[in-house]
DNA sequence: TCTTGCATACTTGTATACTAGTCAACGTTT
DNA sequence: AAACGTTGACTAGTATACAAGTATGCAAGA
């Protein structure tokens, strides 16, 4: 597993949680992989209770399975869960999109054009970790907008199973195309259109289930 | 606190959750209150651990606050979390019936059928609590017709915000009422009419906050 | 009267100890 | 050789112990 530097200010068990749930995204914890706690709290140097607290949390989202007395196995790549929780992700975003539109002020528009902008210019730099923390942040501001933090927060805990399943098609895509989806749903909203706005992020959110044929080829083992 | 009896099979952990969250909806543990792990698992026989586990679970959607070294706090009723509780539970259930009415087979248009017939009958008994468990069954039906459970875990959780503010309306509305959409959602499935379907389902929801003034005068007290 | 400095008795966070279930390997029996 | 039983190593669930931060009340002093 991949060892992540722990920030000061957060808790043990968050601590356990960040790094876990990275591990599992960038497919260092294989699908299908048995892991222990005492392992882990090894690892990273913490007792158990903390990492007992962050796969609890894991499991509650069925990116691992808890087996009592036996161990944790980390979830075979569920296309189902893929599926539902893009399902989810696209009918709560669209839903909060379509509000961004309307309420958003200028400031607000100013934020994303500043965000957009800085993503063409990592895009062109080829730092992709940054344009994804962009990408993240693009989307984030949405939630922000409309003041529904809390549902942004339950989007991202069952992204997880996406999030692995991109990492899968790794970099196949072009960023190039994502900014510009980016830009028409920022046009849309300057427009104040927000059904415009809502078709576009639903085709933007959507565009996942290309290369599935092809990953599982690649991957069999990982797939259930 | 008022004690629930432990199911065998559950985990002390489920347990304590269970519990905790039923007297946080039925305000037995009033908005605003410290409680501690220590007195929580005093009462329910357990130890601290399952105990905090469940405040870990139950501080992520924010109905309650730990704050540390110092206690936990039941939060105030915050209406932007109840507004936004009810908006994530209706912009995803509507999207789920609308599906649900898409590709409902005969049978699961028959155990919507019998449900109702049953929401019926015990609401002539004035079954409250029976009648309550089939209305949550009958929402939780659209999510298995369309294999969107993970969906009805987020939901459910969240909606533990809009839960206790409706025990807050006590029971002013009437059941008859409630029924009667559901009837209609019901027929608007069988005429396989999908945008009537969820249409309906987004009134059935949004019909929340008609007394929210009279209850903020009632309980002040409870309010952020 | 008001402030300051403890002592004390709480609190949660985390580490550790104990319990009981599971499994696989191996020896024995049939 | 196959079936059965035993044993030991490993697991997560839970209980307990300890660490460290926080509120409170009281005494001393200004």
């Amino acid at each position: 597993m991949k060892n992540i530097e722990k920030d000061k200010k957060e808790s043990n068990r968050d601590y356990a949680l960040r790094v876990i749930r990275q591990n599992i995204i960038n497919l260092e914890l294989q699908p299908g992989t048995m892991i222990s706690e005492q392992d882990i709290a090894d690892e990273l140097h913490l007792s158990r209770t903390p990492v007992h607290e962050a796969l609890q949390e894991l499991a509650s989202t069925k990116i691992i399975e808890i087996l009592p007395q036996r161990g944790s196995l980390v979830s075979l790549v569920d296309m189902a869960l893929v599926e539902e929780s893009v399902f989810m992700r696209a009918t709560i975003e669209s839903a909060v999109t379509e509000e961004a539109c309307r309420i958003a002020t200028d400031k607000d528009i100013m934020n994303l054009e500043e965000n957009i902008t800085l993503q063409e210019f990592y895009n062109n730099k080829n730092n992709l970790d940054r344009f994804m923390e962009l990408d993240n942040a693009f989307h984030e501001q949405m939630y922000k907008i409309t003041n529904k933090m809390q549902c942004h927060y339950m989007v991202r805990t069952m992204n997880i199973h996406y999030d692995r399943f991109r990492e899968l098609r790794l970099h196949t895509s072009n960023p190039s195309s994502i900014i510009k989806e980016h830009r028409g749903i920022l046009e849309a909203m300057k427009a104040k259109d927000s059904d415009k706005a809502k078709e576009l992020i639903l085709k933007h959110l959507n565009r996942l289930f290309l290369d599935e044929k092809e990953i599982r080829k690649k991957y069999p083992d990982y797939f259930a």
